[in-house]
RNA sequence: CGGGGUGUGGCGCAGUUUGGUAGCGCGCGUCGUUCGGGACGACGAGGUCGCAGGUUCAAAUCCUGUCACCCCGACCA
């Protein structure tokens, strides 16, 4: 299979386009792999589409090899399954929705939990049937508020979602393994680093849930990891350890002290080590403050919830945390009347004194894991400039509980234990959740058991974004004259490319990509005829296959030019070994990036 | 939704402050020269300057409104 440069459907940029950011989508445009057509939805041309198809047939090949079935869906659904799952609404406006010619209306999928559980429910009716494994490569559509990163986070995109239906929990767990396994088989082979984190199951429900994540600078994801003990976690779902109780026993009793205008946390430390420096010579910091931040939740009755937070002052609270530590309820800002509703509230000066259900404010209080019993505090004395020094949590205040929502810094304890925390970024390549029976449930998908009666259905869901993971990978393989595409996926497997103006180049150049198609390697031929060498050099840096033959110059000597495209390294072969040695550059490190 | 920015041939940009018949580079076409690191010359095609209204003898340029797009944040199974 060759592709001829001279007839190729593909112009190449000699700039970057003006409105993409990230390197690999710059040269995904400059390359002549995709178009922007709409914000957050691309056309994809001939080198994309083979990148792309590359791609697919990596994951298509490790479903299969689990066992699961694939099956198409259509991408425009009606509503009613969504509507029975409360989803058409959950998913708000990020739903694309539109009305057919007599006006119902309908949607385009973001997602498939709804028809796969009911097309399941339709046809199968025991036991029996179970385990069954189901998935589709197939475009999704999501009204993101904001697209970015060109095809890394479209509005249009191709995922491939598999399900899987068991009868019992030993069932889901297998089947949860199970592709957990395929994935790790698909991220080795799509050939980029990646880590697999806990991840918060969030709005999806269940109760386990693990993400593959890209480590790259440019991902939208913090997660955490301990190289100790292996640890790793995206932000959200870190569970901080309770820190072990202390012994307060030669800690005075509380006093309050007057700590005019000391508002922030700040201006409370410096005042502090001023007028109330402590006996043991070291200096008040954040950390031996009690910080007490208050917030509204609202839940999904629409009813409306105060809550205090207590966390060490030199932490703030991580608005992602919190959100799934209250879910589904939302968070909203403590406004400045609700202050003036709650007397019992001192602006700036808030402390356990008054929070918590029992006492004054009657607002829930909730502290921060790292908050140990026995430890004390310098907090609010809950009156205009006081604060309380040596309050010790358990012998002078309580809380109605914990709350994981206080942000995890760089070098915080891991929580199994092993190590230190470090903080990186990555993309979401892959989510895979143990959903249970919360889908089959809602839309009844029952089977019957070897006893004769009904059960309701345990499922798992397991997406792997397809167009994502190209991008993802162009954005990891990057230098700076052009992409380096994985052999995995690459648009083919060498650029031949003839230079010069001899037709003996170009007649050789003819038996060499004849012998590489023998071989059944993929080519990009560059035949263009008038073009100058230097324009063909840069295009084939430019598109990034892995491995460049140039048929040039060195043909009066009788050699052809091998060269690596990551490496920039080269070596001269005879021509009538090139079509084998570039078969065995190409096969000899076919699992290698 | 908040903040910032940009709309001028296919792409990248200048021109807008100070109103006077739209320009540069790349790319594209024809001819000739060139041919191992984005060659050169000549000729040429291609733009209602985002849109609407206004001011003016005259608007890419000034005024009003509006739309779109990009970036950061919020959001995002």
């Amino acid at each position: 299979m060759a592709l001829r440069m001279s007839t190729l459907f593909l112009r190449t940029l000699r700039e970057d386009p003006s409105d993409a950011e990230l390197p690999g989508h710059r040269l995904l445009v400059r390359a002549g792999y995709v178009r922007r057509a709409a914000p957050g939805i691309f056309t994809w041309l001939p080198l994309g589409l083979r990148v792309l198809r590359n791609v697919e047939a990596i994951v298509r090949e490790e479903m299969d090899a689990i066992g699961d079935q694939e099956v198409s869906f259509p991408a425009l659904l009606p509503k009613e399954p969504y509507e029975a799952t409360g989803r058409y609404e959950e998913y708000g406006p990020n739903l694309f929705r539109l009305q057919d010619r007599k006006g119902v209306d309908m949607l385009l999928g973001p997602t498939h939990e709804e028809m796969f559980t009911l097309t399941v429910k339709d046809m199968f009716s025991s036991y029996k049937d179970l385990p069954l494994g189901l998935y589709q490569v197939q475009t999704k559509y999501r009204d993101e508020a904001r697209p970015r990163g060109g095809v890394l986070r479209g509005r249009e995109f191709i995922m491939k979602d598999a399900y899987s239906f068991d009868s019992s929990d030993e069932g889901l767990e297998a089947a949860y393994q199970a592709h957990r396994a395929a994935y790790i088989k698909i991220f080795d082979r799509l050939g980029f680093e990646y880590v697999i984190v806990h991840a918060s199951s969030g709005a999806m429900g269940g109760s386990s849930s693990e993400e593959f994540l890209a480590v790259s600078q440019h991902g939208e994801d913090t997660f955490v990891r301990c190289e100790a003990s292996g640890y790793a976690a995206n932000v959200e779902a870190v569970v901080v350890a309770q820190a072990p109780e202390v012994d307060a026993s030669q800690t005075p009793a509380a006093h309050a002290e007057p700590t005019p205008e000391t508002p922030t946390i700040e201006t409370l430390v410096a005042a502090a080590n001023v007028n109330h420096p402590r006996s043991d010579g070291r200096e008040w910091t954040g950390a031996d403050t009690l910080k007490n931040v208050l917030v509204m939740l609202r839940h999904p009755d629409g009813t409306r919830e105060p809550l205090a937070i207590g966390l060490p002052g030199d932490r703030a609270v991580d608005a992602k945390r919190l959100e799934s530590a209250v879910a589904p309820a939302e968070v909203e800002p403590f406004e400045g009347k609700e202050f003036a509703e709650n007397p019992a509230l001192v602006k700036g000066y808030i402390g356990p004194g008054v929070l918590g259900e029992e006492n004054a404010s009657g607002i829930r209080y909730l502290l921060d894991p790292s908050i140990a019993v026995g430890s004390a505090w310098i907090t609010g004395a809950d009156a205009p400039g006081m604060h309380v020094f040596d309050l010790v949590h358990g012998r002078d205040f309580t809380a109605d509980g914990t709350i994981q929502a206080g942000e995890i810094q760089e070098g915080d304890p891991s929580p199994d234990g092993g190590g230190v925390l470090t903080l990186a970024r990555g993309i979401e390549m892959g989510h895979i959740f143990q959903l249970g029976r919360k889908y089959a449930e809602v839309l009844g998908l029952k089977v019957l058991d070897e006893n004769g009666k009904l059960a309701t259905v345990t499922m798992g869901s397991y997406g792997v974004g397809v167009t994502r993971a190209v991008a993802a990978i162009a954005e990891d393989n990057v230098d700076g004259i052009g992409l380096c595409w994985p052999r995995a996926i690459a648009p083919a497997d060498v650029h031949l490319v003839a230079t010069g103006k001899d037709p003996a180049v170009f007649e050789a150049a003819e038996e060499v990509l004849a012998g590489l198609e023998a071989a059944g390697l993929e080519v990009i031929y560059d035949d263009r005829p008038k073009v100058s060498p230097g324009v063909k050099f840069k295009d084939s840096e430019l598109l990034g296959v892995p491995t460049i033959l140039v048929v040039g110059r060195g043909l009066a000597d009788g050699v052809m030019e091998v060269k690596d495209r990551r490496t920039g390294e080269r070596r001269n072969v005879a021509v009538a070994d090139a079509v084998t040695e570039v078969v065995n550059e190409v096969r000899g490190s076919s699992s290698a990036q």
